[in-house]
RNA sequence: CGGGGUGUAGCGCAGCUCGGUAGCGCGCGUCGUUCGGGACGACGAGGUCGUAGGUUCAAAUCCUAUCACCCCGACCA
């Protein structure tokens, strides 16, 4: 008891809370809008952060890392650029603080006065750009891959752990080409990385297309977005990949001499993901028991529950499980708390969203076998202890694969085909879920439906279905259906 | 920034209307009995009542100011 949680039907989004807090992913801090990522939480972001820098990594780019400070000046530079954040920034004025004259405490001293003000970065593209243009001087200094690791600051109205806080935690590419084409390919590279690791370990399906020019990141020609839907049938933006064309090159100055001995302004793309992806994955698989945690990201895949409680000869079995299992890569923990008893500890490792859990007791130790507990689909079975090592490898790739397909059979349930505006009004209401609708292009249209539903306009597939139409909204003729939801 | 609400033990709350020197549940510690789905008993530790003023013999309670946080909107990875 004490540890009951909110029903999903009853309130998604007290729910939600209470398996971030309950799980033991984060707590609130004494910072408004920032979190405490709590070690169970940071150790799934690890895992993310781990297999995504493979993932870079793979595919040629190296990391480095640029100031947490950019001078106020940069930041105006690139006129979308600013608009888009200027509005969320937070901004460093002073750089000593002194005695309180009147008493007790510190305050700013106001001598301490910067010239300049320091913008605490809401992302980097200016600082980097800045940067580049003392790096970049010939083709034969491009491509430059570079990726970094770090923490931003956006001055968020309303904050949600991993969801949206005002600090958060992401990485952030920024790529310099000679071509657009290259550029443009780079943008669409991990595009597809980030759309692989949201279905292949996270097991979030997830859409892929374009933003509306509307939608578009501050600066960017072209922002690819991948996206998934939540089980309350909100959409969430999970990754992005922006071309940003030749505009911060043009506003750093950063050009390049070819081949040919022409000068060109430098090509660019930036992408990023964040902690957010830990909210997706919580929202895409957590039910009402708990976290759910996919086995590719799960700190602890398998966890060994002696009953009633640790004892040498079930110990010694353990052991033994543990290193065939860790032979083969499973991460696997014995739990050796004396104190607590089995049922607690059971509805505790559900409430962490453990994969699986194995009971040892003394009828297992008599007939050479253990208690095997899926966390996904609550069936408990008897396995030989022979070959258990072999059988829970397959069995973490089942329950993996079968998270991914319960999320896809949900957003196909929530995948809605609309022709008239009516019934796209009934559907973003009643149903939510991804609502592919014909649009006429343009921006007057897409806010009016957003002020009409708001439903945003998510994405514009990347294939064309070559499915011609007309407007949800105007009637006026459409190239292809797009997809729209209510977001997060 | 608009509208609503809350600050009392680690957490959740009662007490405030009608001032009298702080209580309940969970959690925490020790001991014992328990232990195959969130155990029980006994004893115990823990609070400048958000902060600063004021009224009063006396303030968690009344008055004033202030700060913080939460919820609903507008902004957003």
């Amino acid at each position: 008891m004490g540890k009951e949680i909110t029903n999903r039907s009853e309130d998604y989004s007290q729910w939600y809370l209470d398996i971030v807090k309950k799980a033991g992913l984060a707590d609130n801090s004494a910072v408004r809008g920032c979190m405490v990522i709590k070690p169970y939480g940071y150790a799934i972001w690890e895992n993310m952060k781990a297999e995504l820098d493979r993932m870079f990594k793979e595919s040629g780019h190296v990391n480095a890392y640029f100031p947490l400070f950019i001078p106020k000046s940069f930041l105006s530079r690139e006129a979308d650029h600013v608009e888009g954040f200027a509005k969320e920034c937070a901004v460093v004025t002073h750089h000593r603080l002194m005695n309180n004259p009147d008493g007790a405490g510190v305050v700013v001293d106001p001598e301490a006065k910067l010239e300049e003000e320091l913008i605490v970065r809401p992302t980097s593209e200016t600082i980097i750009w800045n940067t580049y243009r003392d790096w970049i001087q010939s083709y034969r200094d491009l491509p430059l891959l570079i990726n970094q690791w770090a923490n931003v600051v956006r001055w968020e109205m309303r904050t949600r752990p991993f969801l949206r806080t005002a600090e958060f935690l992401w990485q952030e590419g920024h790529t310099a080409h000679a071509t657009r084409e290259e550029a443009v390919r780079e943008a669409h590279l991990i595009h597809d990385i980030y759309a692989t690791f949201a279905e292949d370990f996270i097991g979030m399906p997830v859409l892929k297309g374009r933003k509306s020019e509307n939608e578009r990141f501050a600066g960017a020609d072209d922002t690819l977005t991948i996206e998934a839907l939540m089980q309350d049938a909100r959409a969430l933006q999970a990754g992005t990949s922006h071309f940003l064309g030749q505009n911060f090159a043009k506003a750093f100055d950063v050009r390049y001499l070819g081949e040919d001995n022409q000068e060109d302004f430098v090509w660019a793309t930036s992408w990023g993901v964040s902690t957010r992806l830990v909210g997706g994955l919580i929202m895409t698989h957590s039910d009402d028991d708990g976290l759910v945690l996919p086995p590719r990201l799960a700190p602890t895949q398998v966890i060994i529950v002696p009953i009633p409680k640790p004892a040498p000869e079930i110990t010694e079995v353990a052991e033994k499980i543990m290193a065939a299992c860790r032979g083969l890569g499973i991460r696997i923990d014995l739990d050796t708390d004396m104190k607590k008893r089995p049922g607690f500890k059971f509805a505790e490792y559900e409430m962490k969203g453990v994969p699986v859990r194995l009971g040892i007791g003394k009828r297992d130790l008599e007939s050479n076998q253990v208690e095997v507990a899926r966390r996904d689909t609550k069936e408990k079975t008897s396995v030989p202890l022979e070959g258990i090592a072999h059988y829970l490898k397959d069995l973490l790739d089942e329950i993996q694969d079968n998270l991914f397909q319960k999320a896809q059979d949900f957003r196909a349930e929530k995948t809605t085909y609309v022709d008239d505006f009516n019934t796209f009004e009934e559907v973003i209401r009643e149903k939510g879920g991804f609502v592919y609708a014909h649009w006429d292009g343009t921006k007057e249209t897409e806010l009016e439906i957003k002020d009409r539903t708001k439903a945003t306009l998510r994405l514009i597939p990347l294939e064309d279905d070559n499915e011609t139409g007309k407007c949800v909204l105007t009637g006026q003729p459409s190239e292809r259906r797009v997809v729209f939801a209510k977001a997060y």
